[in-house]
DNA sequence: CCAGAAACTTTGAACGATCTAATCCTGCCG
DNA sequence: CGGCAGGATTAGATCGTTCAAAGTTTCTGG
């Protein structure tokens, strides 16, 4: 079992005092070249790493960022954080911070843990997922000025903080277009009931672009319904049995749509579908879908955290393009 | 913003020192019932959290853990590692433990993080998934002594550490057995190349109960082939075009399973076809496939790791059995 | 060649906890 | 009523780093 190699012990070696060494990790440009290059050889030869608990008890930075992490849920949708994860860690892993997970039964409780990692961990900051309407966990953080991005608007325009989301209604858009370029007029849209921004968004894109195509009413009808395969499967049955069915759906989610398709399947009916997320299952069952750019907006969230937390002023607010991936169904 | 509770902060408090307040935390049955009691009270008064920097310096104990988590890849088998991420996630916060994540490119480089991991943030434990023949990662840890446990065996006999696993030939044997009890006859497989661990020893279930069965040769033809789906849909076409093709298939993976059933399906032949790992795709698919208990997995890998660090001696070795979830294939 | 400035380096204290060892009680026995 | 064992509590040192301030060397210009 080798020594532990402490800060003290490159003193030295290199002929410096431990406060030197201090600086040429901390601030190169302050020491003298020759004695950095000593430092550095005295570095390498003995494989010193600075220790981040006596480093972060001085200085209260951690080098860490909290992720919360859902219980297992759907496995469907649950891809889509899971992906931003990983996005997240290897951006943060390049830049020398690392990932720390966490899990909460609801909002309330989630805050008990920001008390706890802040109090136990000194917490450099937080990246929030799904934000919804009034989400108090944003208030909590931003009253004790605990830095924090969040993946998704706030929906309530009050509060603003950083934020990076994906552009859902112009993902619709791009798909409800693709349908009526490929000769598409009816053109249905199963939804999440009115309520949640991410939902509404989504739902905005279409509309729009029906609307600018001078279609709306009949030829342009809407379900609400919870999240599900079997609740997709369900609202599409609800819309074939229409006089005049729509030859094409836009679904707010991959799970809708793939219960969508099911429907349309099951009574061999020929009606486009497109889902949004691009999920794996998606990819298997040639399910067309608007794809989200997860890793880009991994690291963008952790660009505008380390942002905040080195006072660079970042623009706090950046919107990314999702892309249409064509398959089969569309 | 809130004064820094610290543990002199409560003593003051509580009027006793700081170390009855350490006492308090640490080794609370030396402490008289009355002032324990002051102390606790204190401590809720104040909300104080001990700070795991400082503790850490001191005990060396970080109270952290470390798990890789892979490059996005394929979605379909992503998706276990992940479902075993949340289920460590659980475990560990249950315990006070909390879980950190790293990448890496490959071997190699993860020893390097290991490392860094070691000498910059004292983590407790490593928890290694996917562990292959000869791995150099274990052989590494082994030889500094750090805690770790691994989800797989080694597959090389020699080297034995604690492991957390599931009985992968349980699993395709009980597959098998369901496909022989209703009346099949000719059930192939379709699995990876000879050399792995996983792959060789969920084939060696299917055999074993073939062979018990009485059936082997033709009866019970075998492919073997890289992960994936087109794979699989590309062995599965060889099987059927056979003279005698099998009425069923098990495969080592739900990614070849599901490619096996778009060949199926291509042909409108009639073949049950299960899978492995039971994927959110399987689930949607309706395919058939023998599911990891992968919570429980992670649990034990959690219990096992505490037992290394608090120097318990528990069951190093822990087996098992998953189960196989019926749908619509077989 | 020297004073003063600039550049570089070192010293001692501090962060917040735990460890070791010493001190203070308290009750009990002779 | 004094002494002593034993538990309960406290004081001081320490972990490895960075901060603040003081000390030392090197450079510059008159």
């Amino acid at each position: 079992m080798a020594e532990k190699v402490t800060i003290s012990t490159v003193a030295r070696h290199a002929q410096v005092s431990r406060q030197t060494v201090s600086n040429v990790l901390n601030a190169p440009h302050i020491v003298r070249d020759e004695t950095r290059r000593r430092v550095e050889e005295a570095i390498a030869a003995l494989g010193y790493r600075a220790n981040q608990a006596a480093r972060q008890m001085r200085t209260g930075r951690s080098r860490l960022v909290a992720v919360r992490i859902e219980p297992t849920r759907d496995g469907i949708n649950g891809s889509v954080l899971d992906r931003f994860l990983h996005g997240l860690t290897e951006t943060a892993d390049a830049a020398g911070y690392r990932v720390l997970l966490y899990t909460a039964r609801d909002d309330g409780h989630e805050i008990d843990t920001y008390d706890d990692l802040l109090g136990a961990y000194d917490l450099d900051g937080f990246v929030l997922t799904g934000t919804d309407h009034g989400d108090p966990r944003t208030a909590w953080l931003a009253e004790r000025n605990v830095p924090f991005v969040t993946f998704g608007r706030p929906w309530d325009a009050a509060e603003a903080h950083p934020w990076v989301d994906v552009d859902g209604a112009a993902g619709t858009a791009q798909a409800t277009q693709r349908l009526l370029d490929t000769g598409h007029r009816r053109i249905g849209f199963i939804g999440w009931p009115a309520g949640s921004g991410v939902g509404d968004d989504r739902r905005s894109g279409w509309r729009t672009v029906m609307a600018a195509a001078g279609l709306d009413g009949a030829a342009a009808p809407q379900r609400e319904t919870e999240d599900g395969i079997a609740h997709g499967e369900r609202e599409m049955r609800a819309l074939l049995a229409a006089d005049e069915p729509p030859t094409a759906v836009v679904c707010v989610s991959d799970s809708l749509a793939l219960g969508a398709l099911q429907a349309v399947r099951a009574v061999a009916a020929s009606v486009a579908v497109v889902g949004f997320d691009d999920t794996p299952v998606a990819a298997v069952v040639g399910l067309t879908s608007v794809s989200q750019p997860l890793a880009a907006a991994a690291a963008r969230c952790f660009e505008l955290l380390t942002g905040l937390l080195d006072g660079q002023p970042t623009d706090p607010h950046v919107l990314l393009s999702p892309t249409l991936v064509l398959r089969h169904t569309a």
